[in-house]
DNA sequence: TCCCCGATGCGCT
DNA sequence: GCGCATCGGGGAG
């Protein structure tokens, strides 16, 4: 059934009967992705192959990511950093997904959080806790933590130097195969209706580029080195010292001090970063 | 544009 | 049983 069908049958039920799709809807979009990975995506668009379809002049001033080189793939050396400063260096760096089917999708990274470690009071590793969920944490530097968050999204970091501690990927502009996301992103959404997605509202937070990449739970524990399907490319320009804003994490008010440290790290004046802080990048002076 | 709030189910204690 | 590194719709300004 496609998109749209589905979408109309949907809104022609009664209430109760719509929730119960709705769970219908999001199995079929979760068995869908997991799919995207192994087997064809029928129902997806062939991927835009075209220059990037960055938003004009709401593109950054910073960098300009080329399409050319495709073969600058980042190794486990890049990785193996403490994570404040890998947390800065994915900062113009792009990540670069192979669906099933051989669409590439590419998103150049605006947006990371730092994760510490047993010292870190917001980190999943905080106390030295090591469960069966967190355990890629604990694994070599470039090795991806995938996890659920709120039962229905998906968070991606990545394991860098030091026990326990990863970076958080929160955002990214979307360079290549927009049309894919776009579908990805609807299909996996939650409700009934819809809307067709802006640009910015593909990538621009850590469980959209989750959707929009097509990333899930499967990915977790893999090495962003070695891995077939999922890597880094460097990109063609990366921020000065000054574009980098440091920032406050979002969504860990119950971690005391340590939600306040300046452990996010976005593109100063980038359009496709989630959230802007304006204060911190008064702080952070250009 | 910003704020509020409900959805949702896994993982941990 | 509770909390959560989120998202998106709706309403106010």
């Amino acid at each position: 059934m496609s998109a749209v069908a589905f979408c109309l049958c949907l809104i022609t039920t009664h209430e109760l009967s719509q929730r119960m799709r709705q769970k219908k809807k999001l199995a079929k979009a979760e068995e869908q992705q997991s799919q995207a990975d192994t087997a064809q995506m029928p129902s997806l668009k062939k991927p835009y192959l075209g220059p990037p379809l960055t938003m004009g002049s709401q593109h950054s001033i910073y960098f300009c990511q080329s399409l050319k080189d495709h073969s600058a793939r980042l190794g486990s050396e890049f990785f193996d950093q403490p994570a404040i400063s890998l947390a800065r260096a994915f900062l113009g760096q792009v990540l670069v997904r192979r669906l099933g089917d051989g669409t590439q999708l590419r998103g150049c990274i605006v947006e990371t959080e730092a994760y510490l470690g047993p010292e870190d009071e917001a980190a999943h590793s905080r106390g030295g806790r090591q469960t069966p969920r967190n355990r890629s944490m604990f694994m070599k530097p470039g090795t991806l933590y995938v996890y659920i968050i709120y039962g229905m999204y998906f968070c991606m970091n990545v394991s860098s130097q030091g026990d326990g501690a990863c970076v958080l990927l929160r955002a990214l502009e979307p360079l290549q195969g927009l049309e894919t996301m776009r579908q990805l992103r609807s299909t996996l959404r939650k409700g009934t209706i819809s809307r067709a997605l802006k640009d910015r509202e593909l990538c621009s937070g850590p469980s959209k580029l989750c959707q929009a990449f097509a990333i899930d739970k499967s990915f977790d524990q893999r090495d962003l080195a070695e891995d077939e399907a999922v890597w880094l490319e460097r990109g063609s320009q990366e921020p000065s010292a000054s574009a980098v804003v440091a920032a406050a994490r979002i969504g860990i008010g119950h971690a005391g001090e340590w939600a306040q440290k300046p452990l996010r790290f976005y593109i100063r004046g980038n359009p496709w970063v989630s959230v802007v802080d304006k204060v911190a990048e008064q702080d952070t002076q250009a």
